[in-house]
Formats: C-alpha cells, structure tokens, sequence
DNA sequence: TCTGGGGTCCTAGGACCC
DNA sequence: TCTGGGGTCCTAGGACCC
C-alpha cells in the first residue's frame, strides 16, 4: 500500500500555526512581489478566490470580506516543510519527499490496519508541526493522490482515505474530473473534455492504443496507475537537480543596462551557491530577459543567450561573469524589462567532474575556500551578508508589504508568550 | 501602478554518421 | 535514366508537476 500525505493550503497552515486568529478566517498568501495568490484558505475559496489569480484584481474585494493577504515567506515554508518530513520519517523508513508540502510513504508490511496507522500519523503531524494533513490510501501513486482528495475534502473520512478495491477505485475515479486526475493537465483535459471524457473512469477505460496515439507514453502511465498497475518508480538516489534557476519580476520596469546586470549577477550567484549546496558542478548556463507580456500595447522582447564554461565550476565569480557577458549579446535598448533570470544547466557531480589539464590548482583551491567563506558567513537567517560587488540585493527590488516574521530560524523572530 | 518561481520528462525534427 | 537505409545525438518546444 502506497500513501500519499499532503498538507492542506500548506503556506496558509504554516503562517496559522505562529497565528492562531487566522483560524477559522479567510487567508491567501501571495507569489514575490505580492503578484498572484499562490495558497488560499478554504474560507478564501469560498469567497472565489482561486490559485493564480493576481492580487490587484482582488484585493478590493478581499479588503471588503477581511481577507488578510500575506506575503510569501519561503524560509519558513521550507523549515515546517522539514519538521513534517522529519515525523513522517519517525514512523516510515520507506518514503519519498515529492514536493514541498508532499510525500509519498510505503506502508510497512506487517500494518494490518491501514486505516488506523493512517489517523495515526495525521494526529502526529499534526501535534508535533500544528499541520493539519490529508492521507490517501492506494496501490499505486496515481490512485493514493486521488484518495487524498477525497480525504482532504471530505471531513467524515478524518483525513484517511484508502482505495483498496477495485470496486471503490471505480467509484472514486467516476467522481473524479480528468482534469483532477494527477499527470492530466489543462491541455489534455480540454482535448478529453471534448470527447465526452470527462471523468477519471472514463481515461481509465480508454483503449491503450488510443491513450499512446493521443498522449504518449506518459499518458500510458498513467492510464496504467488508474487500473491499478504501478509504474510511476520512486525517484532513484537523489543526485541533486539537473538545472538550476533563480529568477525574479521586477516591481517596475527596468531600462538601464547597469541595473539588468546587477540582477543577473545577484541571480548568477544566488544559483552558485544553491549549486554548490548541492556538491555539484555546472558546464553551461542560459540567461533570459523578458519585457512584461501583460502590456499589450508596449513594445516586446524576449530573448535567452547560452553560454558553456572554458571548465565546469561552482564559483560564483566566474558562473557571474559568463552569465554577464551573456547577457549583453541579448541586451536591447529601449525596452523596458520586467523579468530575468540565469538556469545552470549539466550540471555533474563534484567528483564525477573531468576538469581541463591546464588548470591551474593552486588557483582552483584558493577560489574554492573563498567560496566556502562566503558560504560560511551568509549561511543562518542574513543570507546576504556578503555578495560580489556587481551584484544588487535581489530583495531589495520586491514588494513585500504583509511578510511575517522567520518565526522557526532566526533568534530575532521568536514568538513570545506573555502571561497576564 | 499592480499578473510568481522552480522544476522534470517526452517528442519531433534536424544534423550528422556510416 | 538512375539518387538508400539505418542509426545516434542534440535541441527546442510542449506538456506536466508543485
């Protein structure tokens, strides 16, 4: 039996657990620069507030019904992340972190009452983190994400549900839009829609010819988890990423060549360090501008310039001094951009790296403890502490107006209790 | 005024090779 | 007059996920 645990509105429960008013009450927490509702409390739900939709279109409205709107605080979201992970961990060896507020467990063997280990671990979850969670039940991934949503939006089952018949997998999946269906995106949803496929039982019932001819072997797969056969592996030894990107909206639009480059060395080095968090080295990279698409009338561009590296590195230096001269081969002026950002790109691990023979180690090695330095000194809460001199602050250009305080990771920010 | 950020996998088509 | 067949690798773009 597979389980797959999901923490319901996720980033709204995480800022609940620090503040108890929030209960009960509509929230939404917000994309960077305040842009766009990215988790939304079921009292925001009910007031037509949906995923994506950007702030300035609704924020009269939430204004009017006493939403409060909170700014997204990803360090955080990340470290409650890791408090759920680490109970779930405490009661199953087998498990897989799929997402940030996601797992994927295998039930041990010798459980005989799935159930009652299910409502187990959601009471222990949700007393050691303040997350309440939801747990679906299955043979396979497709089938226990399915359940999950049956357990999250039903509150007779009291967070469990489990799918261990092919009978109730039939009824779950004629009660289950396609387009709910885990793998079965917008696109492909609108294509079965307009066939008159619109619920997970009828994909399943598809020949698996059709499934092949009209959504390729990913598609296959699912169709075979639908009917109960397996096939999604979990992920092999974590190897760490195989790109990374940091990108960023900025709050206006941005003219000057000097500012563009600030940012791109700022994301440049910001990618460095996540690499080398990761003991990876990277060979190549991309760079990307972008004027602001939602202005029709304005003038666009969109451009991305590539570039390798003479020897794969992790130095923030070099990786920001490749990714600068990338980005005047594509700089245009006269418009007025919006958005950049750098992606890394083969990335291999550190000691699966082939360096060139003309290098010179000494050099190598000093570079190397500079950046284990920087990385020293801007680890904890002030991760910005020391950055490379062409480089702006990032955050410096965000709008963040409601932004709570790092509750859980910096000393500054621990809540305090009064008794009166 | 104001519209997020970060990933993965698959496929089709072109370049190139023998 | 007549102009093959079969591979591999790489890339861009599309689809999906959170």
């Amino acid at each position: 039996m597979i389980g797959l645990v999901d923490c319901n509105n996720f980033f709204v429960s995480c800022e609940r657990v620090f503040r108890p008013d929030l209960l009960g009450r509509p929230v939404v927490v917000l994309s960077n620069n305040d842009g766009c509702a990215v988790a939304i409390s079921e009292e925001a739900k009910r007031l037509g507030i949906t995923r994506g939709m950007p702030y300035f279109k609704f924020r009269p409205m939430a204004e009017r019904n006493g939403v409060t709107a909170i700014s997204g605080n990803h360090r955080l979201y990340g470290d409650m992340s890791s408090r759920v992970m680490a109970t779930l961990h405490s009661m199953v060896d087998d498990m897989e972190v799929y997402s940030i507020d996601e797992a994927f467990l295998a039930i041990p063997r010798e459980v005989d009452d799935c159930i009652g280990f299910g409502r187990e671990i959601v009471r222990r979850v949700r007393r050691d983190t303040g997350i309440p969670v939801s747990l679906g039940l299955a043979a396979t991934k497709t089938l226990a994400k399915l359940s999950a949503r049956f357990a999250k939006k039903y509150p007779g089952y009291r967070g469990v549900c489990m799918i261990d018949t092919a009978e109730k997998a039939k009824k779950a999946m004629s009660l289950t839009a396609v387009g709910d269906v885990w793998g079965i995106g917008r696109r492909h949803s609108v294509r079965l829609n307009e066939c008159g496929i619109t619920t997970a039982l009828k994909f399943a019932e598809l020949s698996k010819d059709t499934v092949m001819r009209w959504f390729g072997l990913s598609g296959v797969r699912t169709w075979n988890e639908l009917n109960g056969i397996a096939c999604i592996e979990r992920d092999a030894i974590d190897t760490g990423h195989q790109s990374i990107t940091s990108s960023r909206s900025f709050a206006r639009d941005i003219y000057e060549f000097d500012e563009i480059r600030e940012a791109v060395s700022a994301f440049a080095s910001n990618v460095a360090r996540r690499l080398r968090k990761q003991n990876g080295f990277a060979a190549s990279l991309s760079v990307f501008i972008a004027t602001n698409r939602f202005h029709d009338g304005s003038r666009q561009y969109f451009n991305t310039a590539k570039a390798s590296f003479p020897d794969p590195t992790d130095d923030s230096l070099t990786i920001a001094a490749i990714a600068t001269g990338a980005l005047k081969t594509i700089f245009r002026a006269g418009y007025g951009y919006k958005k950049a950002g750098v992606t890394i790109t083969e990335i291999v691990p550190a000691e699966a790296c082939q360096r060139s023979l003309f290098i010179d180690p000494v050099e190598v090695e000093k570079r190397s403890r500079l950046m284990k330095a920087i990385d020293a000194i801007n680890s904890g809460a002030s991760s910005d502490r020391v950055r490379i001199a062409a480089a702006g602050s990032i955050s410096a250009k965000m709008r963040r107006e409601n932004v709570s305080p790092n509750y859980t990771t910096s000393l500054n920010d621990i809540i305090t209790v009064t008794a009166r």
